[in-house]
DNA sequence: TAGATTGTTAATCGATTAACAATC
DNA sequence: TAGATTGTTAATCGATTAACAATC
């Protein structure tokens, strides 16, 4: 336990802080847990970067954004480090999550270990289909969507993560922004409209195989 | 049907196109396969443009990087451009992908119809699990992961998915790439390492929750 | 101490946007 | 024709990298 001030763990602006340093940051805390599994107490910026193929300049701009984390001459105390992108990814916290659609692959999402691993719990499920209404999937019963905003209330909850047809997937959105949901996960392979105060990131499987798919035509390696 | 000669198909220098570009490549033909649905036949840069919350301009760039696709003052015809982006993104073909291991995320990306929709089939699944081995998924056997090098040739399949537990996933990468595989996507949340010819592309459902979970720490509006 | 490594500034590189002549 | 819209250049904006004094 380090006694060593740290200035800021609030970003200056958190508004001036581009996605794509959020998104390293994440990897950051997952090599970093991979990491002290493995017993290691103490990384380099160059260390790290090393690992995702990340300058270890960018390494410690990215984490300058948010405070002083580092000992000059040492590197990062892993365990410190975790702590700190926890906090400020928001995940030193349970988050509960409801999940919109049971079919193949909300079910599979239900199931999946790795939520909890990094602070999600699913702790509701809708659909509209009458015959999924009541049965119990990795322990949580199916509710109906009628009942989604009552629910999300109750428990409060405020992270969705949708797993509908596209076709249904602007109609669930709209029910969870009424229900006070503050973001969304959307599975569906369709553009959902938000409301500003509303975050959102889409998640499409088939376009990550083009991503490849791309790559491999034009015989490209990965950057 | 136009005939109109449009010049280049093929990109100047693949090379030289950004990620981001070819990630919003895939919006695009979403985008227009959703406006064909809907009857429209026609749209501008601009139209295109405000329903992903790009800007005209940059939908125009991201498009001239391949050819010049579009009609002065009329914009883009719906189903050229879809064939067309097809093409580029090597879609215009039925790829045969084989999915790695058999869990949760495995079967529900086994089942999942928004793959062959835009040209992906899974024509082989492997596990190590002796209890799975045989049992048909969705229409697919799952086989032992010891054949998968032969299934893969047999099966002239260049793309794997891979759904198994971190501590396994680059061990299977590694059987992936013996076997001549040329682009992956990995549902394993870890960072693997593979030679520079074969195409990767990560994908860590918990990391995407985390994005939203800082933006709501952080009252963000998703940019 | 000498060696290692941070945090940060300045330089570089790349991507987005604005503007507009060319085109239909 | 007038109006709309493209493709493309130049200007702007933002992100990455290199370099180095400060620190342990």
């Amino acid at each position: 336990m380090s006694h060593r001030k740290q200035k800021r763990v609030e970003p200056p602006d958190a508004g001036s802080v581009p996605r794509a340093v959020v998104n390293r940051l994440s990897l950051y805390l997952r090599e970093l847990q991979h990491l002290v599994a493995d017993g290691t107490h103490t990384i380099s910026s160059g260390g790290l970067g090393e690992r995702l193929n990340f300058t270890d300049a960018q390494v410690r701009k990215d984490l300058a954004y948010f405070g002083h984390f580092g000992y000059p001459g040492i590197g990062y105390r892993a365990d410190e480090l975790i702590g700190a992108i926890r906090k400020i990814l928001g995940t030193d916290r349970v988050w509960p999550v409801a999940m919109i659609g049971i079919g193949n692959l909300g079910r599979a999402l239900l199931g999946y270990k790795g939520f909890s691993r990094q602070g999600f719990e699913i702790v509701a499920a809708f659909d509209t289909d009458p015959t999924k209404v009541g049965i119990v999937v990795e322990g949580i019963q199916v509710r109906d969507i009628a009942t989604l905003a009552d629910d999300v209330r109750q428990q409060h909850i405020r992270l969705g993560m949708i797993a509908v047809p596209a076709t249904a997937a602007q109609a669930v959105a709209d029910l969870l922004v009424g229900a006070g949901i503050d973001g969304i996960v959307n599975f569906a392979p369709v553009t959902i409209a938000l409301p500003p105060h509303v975050s959102q990131l889409g998640v499409d499987l088939a376009i990550e195989l083009e991503q490849i798919s791309f790559d491999v035509v034009n015989r490209l390696r990965t950057r």
